[in-house]
RNA sequence: GGGUCGUUAGCUCAGCUGGUAGAGCAGCGGACUUUUAAUCCGUUGGUCGGCGGUUCGAAUCCGCCACGACCUACCA
């Protein structure tokens, strides 16, 4: 731990006398009101108003700002709700206390009664009969006026972020609204919210790498779970027609302004529906989350104007591939591979055209998808969950949708037919074989739940952060998440 | 993994082609009974990210390392 520096001392001894005192740490001060309810309450009254009721009031909160003047002292106190003024004076509070009170460092938590009024200059202000230290700060604050803005501090000490800079408090409050409108969403029609191992034997449900932990007891090795799908898929098995999660998935995999290494996935599926149910659904969230979050659907994001408010399109992927210019039949493998070699993308020998199509898609095409599109048509190989297309068996009934370059969502018909999913799941056991690290393994438990006969289904999932960044105008996953992955303060 | 940029007081930042460290805020002392980033006067506070090197002399130039940001790669 670093040494404490002089304010910090300073800090330490102030706190000293108050421990002689008696009265560090109290917790018997109860407040009755919120700063922003008493400003909506009580802000437009005038002066004089005011002063005829003598509206009685008691709050608490950290001292932002202080400014002592002598024989009064105004500061300004803020809680979770908001910011609102406090005058103290050795009129009313006492001289004594009002001395002790100019002592008080900002940053402390401080109660305070009183009565409200207005300044000469239109503030509403709680005038202190009454004020007590209740928490006294031992570390500084960050500059009052230009606040925290060291990245690196923001992300490790969170919690002096959501002091100083409101916007960050905006962006947990539009995450949390977010979460909630989804939510809303999928109980209103009938889902049932559900947890889901994150410790199992198997990691499925996505192709990633995922972090590996030992249980002691059972001397098991255990994965940190990269999905949550094939479990929600066994409850669809069991009957659970409409089921959804909204939680953790790990990746060991890079870290960017685009990758935690655990972010919040919403995964939900549904009894007897098919891609296109999901589809229309996803959109229908998407917008449910955004009106819900910040009350309109035309977000700008990063200089740009993003609207989710007219139909999102839909491009089949070799489609989109076309769009930039690619010629030529995008089911030879010959041709996809002289196409990636060109553009210096690495790929082996033991993929597919499938493959190689969506290699070339990531290449090309994906950063050009800046208005919400639902890109579909993907091929069955680079697809090993999904149900393949009636019409067209190398293709699946699946779609992902993109904003702003980047993947949000991914859904599909589900694949419940119990020999076909067997056979994908050898074929992605011989590619981890063949040293593929993001192949799936073979999980014979998730078969032998489908051979007890999966209704037809359809599900998808929905990337949180990255519609929380889209929402919030956040350029990075990381100011979007409350404590995101770093190495260790060197 | 590769590239670019950054790291100076508790915080926000200056510091030129090398001459031995500054401001504002915060703190401390003082003045001030309606302030609003209060104001005014005085004042404390630094291993200039770390380790080496070049030099009479390094915050400044060079090398390595640590951490961070951005780009890129990886990540369906």
């Amino acid at each position: 731990m670093e040494e404490d520096n002089r304010l910090i001392e300073e800090r330490r001894e102030k706190l000293k006398a108050l421990r002689a005192a008696g009265s560090a740490y109290p917790n018997d001060f109860r407040r009755r009101d919120l700063a922003s309810q008493l400003n909506a309450s009580h802000g437009e009254k005038t002066k004089a108003a005011l002063e005829q009721t003598a509206v009685a009031a008691s709050i608490a909160g950290r001292m932002m700002l202080k400014r002592p003047m002598g024989k009064v002292t105004f500061a300004t106190l803020q809680d979770g709700s908001g910011r609102i003024q406090i005058y103290v004076s050795n009129d009313l509070t006492g001289e004594r206390e009002h001395e002790e009170f100019k002592h008080w460092d900002l940053g402390d938590i401080v109660g305070v009664e009183g009565t409200l009024f207005k300044t000469n200059k239109g503030e509403l202000t709680l005038q202190a009969k009454k004020i007590r230290l209740l928490s006294k700060a031992l570390r500084p604050l960050p500059e009052k006026f230009h606040g925290l803005a060291d990245q690196e501090t923001r992300y490790r000490q969170r919690y002096l972020d959501l002091i100083v800079n409101p916007q960050a408090r905006e962006v947990f409050a539009v995450r949390s609204r977010v979460i909630h409108a989804l939510r809303e969403v999928l109980l209103k029609e009938s889902y049932l919210e559900v947890e889901t191992p994150m410790l199992q034997p198997i990691p499925g449900g996505a192709a990633a790498r995922p972090f590996k932990t030992h249980h002691n007891a059972l001397d098991m090795d255990l994965y940190l779970r990269i999905a949550p799908e094939l479990y929600l898929k066994r409850l669809v098995v069991g009957g659970v027609e409409r089921v959804f999660e909204i939680n953790r998935n790990f990746r060991n995999e890079g870290i960017s302004t685009r990758h935690n290494p655990e972010f919040t996935m919403l995964e939900w599926y549904c009894a007897y529906e098919d891609w296109k149910y999901m589809l229309d659904m996803t959109e229908r969230l998407v917008r449910a989350a955004g009106q819900a979050a910040v009350g309109k659907l035309v977000v700008g994001y990063q200089g740009r104007q993003i609207d989710l408010a007219k139909p999102f399109s839909r491009l089949g992927l070799p489609d989109a591939i076309r769009k930039q210019g690619v010629q030529g039949d995008l089911r030879d493998r010959g041709l996809l591979s002289k196409k990636l070699t060109g553009l210096g993308v690495e790929h082996g020998s033991g993929q597919g055209w499938g493959a190689l199509q969506l290699m070339l898609f990531e290449a090309v095409a994906e950063k050009h998808l800046v208005d919400p599109t639902f890109i579909v048509d993907f091929p069955a190989e680079v697809s090993p969950l999904a149900r393949r297309r009636d019409s067209d068996p190398q293709l699946t009934d699946r779609f992902e949708l993109f904003i702003d370059a980047k993947e949000i969502a991914n859904g599909f018909s589900e694949l419940n037919d119990p020999e076909d999913q067997a056979a994908r799941f050898l074929e992605q056991a011989r590619r981890k074989e063949a040293g593929d690290q993001e192949a799936m393994y073979y999980d014979a438990d998730y078969i032998r739940a489908l051979e007890h006969g999966m209704p037809p289904a359809a599900g998808a999932g929905l990337g949180i952060d990255r519609l929380v960044m889209l929402l919030t105008d956040a350029p990075s996953i990381r100011d979007v998440i409350l404590f995101p992955q770093l190495r260790p303060e060197g």
